[in-house]
DNA sequence: AGCCTTTGACCAGCG
DNA sequence: TCGCTGGTCAAAGGC
């Protein structure tokens, strides 16, 4: 997944702290988020909800049901202040997730992996497709969001706040009309309003989100990173996320922490025939590795395997072996290798690492990664129907280090 | 054979 | 100057 985050000199490190202590403990969907914002809200909460599904089909057709619900009844206020004449007389739509296995979801492409196909999203628009006005289609909503002037207003709010999350409870954001309390997930500042994705889908899931992806970058990397770096810059998958740039040298540094993942992200980890690809595109080799005084964090240090390639990353992990922030150092001046000699498109240098952060990026432009995404992604699949004989070789390893490091 | 990780040693910056 | 710490080197071994 990748974010893309153009601060300029910021201490995006520093705002972003800023920011988490100083949302406001309730948001709601405003009417000019509402306005502003609906196509890409629509795009980047579907999106999400795919995501989520093997979790909680229920909970989340219930999430597409409140954001319709609400768009929905806001868009006809609209109409009806602007149209006096308009009939309003349709009931309120409902939504219902196609009963399609998750397997088939995820690795047939539905899940907005291989293009954005017709799903969850698809239906929501839908929703409002008797309104003239409105985009029509998911591609077209996507496009439409993607070429809106709107668009551009989300990333330059990106600038002035991160993404971030808060726990604890709030309110019902999604449905206006819902005052009940529930815990809320990803808050996303976004002024003059702001929105937040209910419980159920995390930071990550927004974040990891390809229209998510798409919103924030449109072309360039963070901080003047390649799509490749920032890929893997942001892992995301914790409660909190944070990018910290260091762009007033030349050398770039990026940080991202995970300080824990979420149950479902969890889950993937136990789980690895759930897991998706630890790839960022380039090859690692780790040259050393570090004991962090005062804490049981281990750090690790790769160097990008290309000769001439100057670019490092340190991964921070826990005694667990939880990936809880990686840096990125430098930036390639080359492109990712095409082919990955090591095991299916992953790479030993993040075996070790396997770094959550990788393993939960989509997609970026290239089609290269998609590419190596899909192919990953089928190996996946594979295992889960036979794991036995044919996981990749980095898996192999990866679970050889894993039953060392809890041995 | 080639590439990788591991790991102890070494080096440099800093207080 | 010394000790601490982070970062890197390089030999050894594994896959």
């Amino acid at each position: 997944m990748l974010i893309t985050v153009r601060r300029g000199q910021h201490d995006l490190d520093a705002d972003y702290r800023h920011k988490r202590t100083a949302l406001p403990p309730n948001s709601l969907f405003n009417s000019s988020i509402l306005d502003n914002f609906s196509p890409r809200l629509e795009l980047l909460v579907s999106d999400a909800v795919k995501r989520q599904m093997t979790k909680d089909d229920e909970k989340h057709q219930k999430l597409l049901t409140d954001v319709g619900s609400a768009l929905y009844d806001h868009r006809q206020q609209k109409q009806s202040l602007t149209s006096k004449s308009s009939t309003g007389g349709a009931s309120r739509p409902t939504i219902s997730l196609p009963p399609r296995p998750f397997g088939e979801m995820f690795y047939s492409g539905g899940v907005g992996f291989s293009g954005f196909s017709p799903g969850p999203m698809t239906l929501v628009s839908n929703m409002f497709s008797d309104h003239s006005d409105e985009f029509k289609s998911f591609s077209q909503l996507v496009a439409g969001a993607m070429a809106s002037p709107a668009a551009a207003a989300v990333v330059a709010s990106a600038h002035q706040t991160p993404v971030s999350s808060v726990g604890g409870g709030g309110d019902s954001l999604l449905d206006p009309r819902s005052k009940q309390n529930r815990p809320t997930g990803l808050m996303i500042t976004q002024p003059p309003g702001m929105f937040t994705v209910p419980p159920g889908l995390s930071p990550a899931t927004l974040l990891d989100s390809p229209s998510f992806f798409g919103l924030f970058s449109p072309i360039q990397g963070s901080f003047g990173m390649t799509h490749q770096q920032a890929l893997a810059q942001v892992t995301a998958q914790g409660n909190t996320v944070q990018i910290q740039s260091g762009s007033s040298t030349q050398q770039q540094t990026s940080v991202t922490e995970v300080p824990s993942l979420p149950a479902p992200y969890q889950s993937m980890r136990v789980g690895r025939s759930l897991r998706m690809p630890a790839d960022d595109g380039y090859n690692w080799r780790k040259y050393g590795q570090k004991q962090v005084k005062g804490s049981d964090f281990r750090r690790s240090y790769y160097k990008c395997t290309n000769p001439a390639c100057p670019v490092k990353k340190k991964i921070v992990r826990s005694v667990d072996g939880q990936v809880t922030k990686t840096i990125y150092k430098g930036q390639h001046n080359h492109e990712p290798p095409q082919n990955n000699k090591r095991g299916g498109g992953n790479n030993n240098g993040s075996s070790e690492s396997s770094d959550i952060a990788n393993q939960f990026k989509t997609s970026n432009n290239s089609l290269n990664k998609s590419k190596r995404y899909q192919e990953t992604s089928q190996v996946t699949t594979t295992e889960q129907k036979s794991e036995a004989n044919l996981e990749s070789a980095s898996v192999k390893r990866e679970r050889s280090e894993e039953a060392t490091e809890r041995n």
